[in-house]
DNA sequence: GGTTAATATGCAACTATTTGCATAGATACA
DNA sequence: TGTATCTATGCAAATAGTTGCATATTAACC
C-alpha cells in the first residue's frame, strides 16, 4: 500500500497534523493519490506504531489541540526502501468508459450530460495546476525536491489538456451517431 | 459499485460463463475496469440473487461444467437506470508520481528503472489496442454498440501514445537534473 | 513420464476504501 | 439569533479489492 508512503512523502516537507495532511491530499499530492481524513488518521496511527512518525500534541487556545507528526529516521529509511520497489501500474476504473461499451443499453442523453460534467472537472483541475505552477514555480530557483514536484505538475497540466481534447472528440463522435 | 454493471455490460453482448467474463476483464473491458476471477464469481452470485442474471449449468465432456449467465430483462433495466446516474471521476492512485514528490528521499536510479518499465507497459497496451482496431473494426460496417466500443478504443490508443510521450519527457528531465 | 498451461469454479482471510456518525469551540455572515 | 464554515480529531459499519488456497480434467511439450 502506498497511502502510508504518500503520507511519509508529505512529511518530508515539514511536520504536519492529520488535518494538514488531509488538506494536502485535497491539493498537491492528492492530484494522483486521493485519501479521506478518516483514512489518514487511521494510517497515522499505524505509522506511529511502526515508529515511522513521532506524534506530539500541541495545545492551542480556542481551537482543539493539534497532533503534529514528524518523520523519524526510521520513516525516512522506509521511504527510501519503498522507492526502490517496483511501482504498480495504476488501476483504471472508469464508469464513463464502461457506459460506452453498451451504447444500445444506455441512455445517450444522460451519457452526454456526464461527459460535459467530466470535461468541466478536468478543466477545473487544469486551471488549478496552471495557477500553482505560476505562483510557486515559474522564475524561481528550485532545489531537487521542488524540481521533482514541478516535473509532475507539468505532466499533470499536459495530461489534463490532452484528456479534455480527447473527451471533446468523444462528445463530437457521440453527437454524430 | 460498477463491477456489477461492468459484468452486465459484458453480458449484453452474449451469455457467458464466469471464466469467459474473467477473460473479457483481461482484454476488452478490462482496459478500463480490471477485476480478478474471484471478484467476478462473487459478484455473479449477487447478480443472480437480485435476478439480474440467469445462471444455467451446461455439462461438457472432459472439462468441468460451465455455468452460463444470461442477462435478464430486470438486469437490462438495472443497466439503463445505472447509465443515467452520474459517473464518478476515476480515482487516481499512482505510486510512480508519488515518488517524484520527494526526489531527495528516493533512489533515483531505481526510479528511472521503474519509468522504463512503465513506458514498456504502455507500449504493450498501445500495440494491443491498435491490433484490435485493425482486426475487428477497420473497414467494417458497425452497429451502435460496436461504434461505442470503437470510440473508446480510439481514445485508448490516443491516450496510450500521449502517455508514453509524457513519460519519456519526464525521463529526460530526470536525466538532466 | 513429468511439467506446464488452459479450462472452470469457488471459499476464506486479509487489506483498503467509502460512508455515516460524533464531538466541539471559533468565526463570519445575514 | 440562527446558520454555515473552518478547525481538529476519530470510531464503526459497510463495501470493495487482493492474496492465498483448493479442486479437477485435458492437451501440449520436452
Amino acid at each position: 500500500m502506498a497511502l502510508a508512503e504518500a503520507i511519509l512523502v508529505c512529511l518530508t516537507e515539514r511536520p504536519m497534523s492529520g488535518y494538514d495532511l488531509a488538506k494536502n491530499f485535497d491539493a498537491s499530492i492528492g492530484f494522483f493519490w486521493r485519501a479521506s481524513h478518516q483514512q489518514i488518521y487511521r494510517e497515522l496511527g499505524r505509522l506511529r506504531e511502526k515508529g515511522y512518525v513521532l506524534s506530539e500534541e500541541v495545545s492551542q487556545n480556542g481551537k482543539p489541540n493539534r497532533i503534529i507528526h514528524t518523520l523519524t529516521p526510521a520513516g525516512k529509511k522506509a521511504l527510501r526502501d519503498w522507492s526502490t520497489k517496483p511501482a504498480k501500474h495504476p488501476s483504471l476504473k472508469d464508469d464513463l468508459l464502461v457506459k460506452f461499451y453498451a451504447l444500445e443499453n444506455v441512455d445517450l442523453d444522460a451519457l452526454k450530460d456526464q461527459m460535459t460534467i467530466r470535461i468541466e472537472q478536468h478543466q477545473t483541475k487544469l486551471v488549478k495546476y496552471v495557477r500553482i505552477k505560476e505562483r510557486y514555480y515559474d522564475g524561481k530557483d528550485l532545489d531537487l525536491t521542488q524540481k521533482g514536484k514541478l516535473i509532475v505538475l507539468e505532466q499533470g497540466i499536459l495530461q489534463e489538456s490532452q484528456t479534455i481534447e480527447r473527451l471533446e472528440d468523444m462528445m463530437v463522435k457521440l453527437g454524430n451517431l
